[in-house]
DNA sequence: AGAGGCAACGAAATCGATTTCGTATTTTTC
DNA sequence: GAAAAATACGAAATCGATTTCGTTGCCTCT
């Protein structure tokens, strides 16, 4: 490894010098600098970074944290989408994007330690346990973060506008004729769930109806089994099918458009189905999706503004959401 | 920040004494040891990475090459899910997981540089531009790398058995009648798409059946336009349709089925479909896919367990596929 | 009792950068 | 041409750990 004293050495001048020269200092005469940098280059020479930050201390690096004891791994597209558009907004700007630990080699630390340790200048929070102990020393201590997609307390957030897609789910079927709509949720430990439910009761009231609780079933996770057990609950609860389903995600949807299948109804002559989230490739099954497109580009992208802001307080703290993310209906085969 | 030096202070000895005690060095009293560690904890010390770094260099951090140039994102359920398992797995021996840049700050680096900044301890290539400039230099740096479903010169490759997953698929399809099976190869740019594409021309070899080229159709991606146009040219170029059709991804098959539909022919009826990747959905789709499994998981923890061997030096740099993952054919309702 | 060995600790060097401050030289100003 | 100011550089401190090596005191053994 070439150091900065190794290339004082053959320039024939102080460390010191060589320093300011790399950094391009206007200390360093014109001449001394090309001098440096053609040696430096041709020692093959490269920083190091742990010297570098022992002094300077911002790491230029932004946490990741993923918590993988909830059932949603990277594989999950909303999120993965998200981190995709984060890290590239943020290496543009020269940051490195890593994940939140809980331990280095043998030893185990919280997640506030892990990023005191590593000096790390933000977090962005993709998914984690809402209740785990050490979430809130985290979110407590200062560190500039934001969340997406999520209800944590005082760290600001990104998410879509869930009231918006629902009202525009709910008033299109309600233009297509539908009275009777029932609502699968999605597991109401999730703070979108939440909010979609609510905007779903929102909306009846708006127009006059009155909420059925028969109508609304919980599905016990965003994916496809869940899906079918809650049509399936749902159809048990009426006894019989309503006229058009409002499904909280698509993997629900599809899961329940699979189960009323196997039932023998048809979508959509018997039967209207909407999801949320327009996964790619709810346009290429049969029938395609109607559905409520998220914004993976714009919540990551935001969410990745918002945190550099913070870095560079430009911005301070502001506790819940920040930003509410435009949707929009996608229209497609699944609605009559 | 608090450091050794402050809880030296406190304790009445030296830093030194201090980092011996919390590194559990047998130089130090168990009295003393003891107090140390009260001591630490009480005051909430947290060690600096960069000054410990400094000293001993290995960084406990190992790099992840994902680059975007490609038209590959995170999003690619393949390479996350395989970046999910590959991260459970060195994360729980306590490396830190982080993506290869090329940036720091307003500085370019190469990847090489980057990781020399950086004291990375390993990398993982997922996705890479072969061509690359900069790819070579650090494939040939001497820093432990592997990759998988790759085909990079040089570097030990984790990668399933296209070969073993072709044949299956294709004996199963002349097993159950077929005479002219079409393949509908991978971009020939990717390496498993080329590995498919032999083992398709061998196992007919095999059965001494001999190739005809109008049978076979490059898609432009592996994705669902791409299949979807390679059918189009596969029905121009043979005026009609075969038996059945081997696709080289879940995406290609999904898209031709869709492209098939469209012109009014039923699968698996008229035809049938082969995939390949087994992705979630593909049990959920109409008709669902019969495919050929990759063993995601067992990609993920194979590419860190070899990664790991080589960062202990438990194992040298054999260049070239250092395993060869086994497949499973699923078989569902999309052949006949 | 004296030699040898061990346990427990501290002083100081070290890792490789950045940064402050002092000094010598040159340039500007009146 | 002398004083003032700007420029270019180096010495040394610093960041916060680890590690080597030397020193002390105490115990053991003959």
């Amino acid at each position: 490894m070439v150091t900065i004293y190794d290339i004082a050495k053959r320039a024939g001048c102080a460390s010191s010098t060589v320093s300011k020269a790399l950094n391009n200092s206007n200390q360093v005469s014109k001449k001394r600098k090309e001098e440096i940098l053609a040696l430096a280059k041709e020692m093959g020479y490269v920083p190091n970074s742990n010297a570098r930050l022992l002094k300077t201390k911002n790491s230029w690096s932004i946490g990741i944290l993923f918590s993988e004891d909830l059932n949603i791994g990277l594989e999950h597209h909303f999120f993965s989408g998200i981190l995709q558009e984060f890290k590239s907004y943020v290496e543009a700007l020269g940051y490195e994007v890593t994940f939140v630990s809980k331990k280095v080699g043998a030893q185990s630390l919280t997640y506030l330690e892990w990023c005191k340790y590593k000096n790390i200048d933000g977090v962005l929070i993709l998914t984690v346990d809402e209740d785990d102990v050490n979430l809130k020393e985290l979110t407590e201590s200062g560190i500039p973060i934001v969340t997406v997609d999520n209800g944590l307390i005082n760290v600001p957030t990104i998410i879509s506008d869930n009231f918006q897609g629902t009202r525009m789910a709910l008033e299109y079927l309600m233009l297509k004729g539908a009275k009777h709509i029932a609502h699968i949720s999605g597991p109401l430990r999730s703070f979108s769930a939440k909010e979609r439910l609510q905007g779903y009761k929102d909306t009846l009231e708006k127009h006059a109806i009155g909420v059925d609780e028969k109508l609304i079933v919980e599905a016990y996770n965003y994916d496809y089994k869940s899906g079918k057990n809650a049509l399936l609950q749902l159809i048990k609860q009426n006894k019989g099918i309503p006229e058009a389903i409002y499904a909280a995600s698509d993997d629900i949807a599809l899961g329940a458009i699979i189960a009323l299948r196997e039932l023998g109804f048809k979508v959509p002559n018997d039967v209207s189905v909407i999801g949320f989230d327009n996964i790619e490739l709810t346009r290429y099954t049969s029938p395609s999706l109607t559905t409520v497109s998220q914004n993976k580009v714009m919540i990551g992208t935001e969410a990745a503004k918002h945190l550099i802001a913070l870095i560079n307080k430009e911005t301070h703290i502001a506790p819940g959401i920040v930003k509410r993310v435009p949707v929009e209906l996608i229209i497609r085969e699944s609605t009559k």
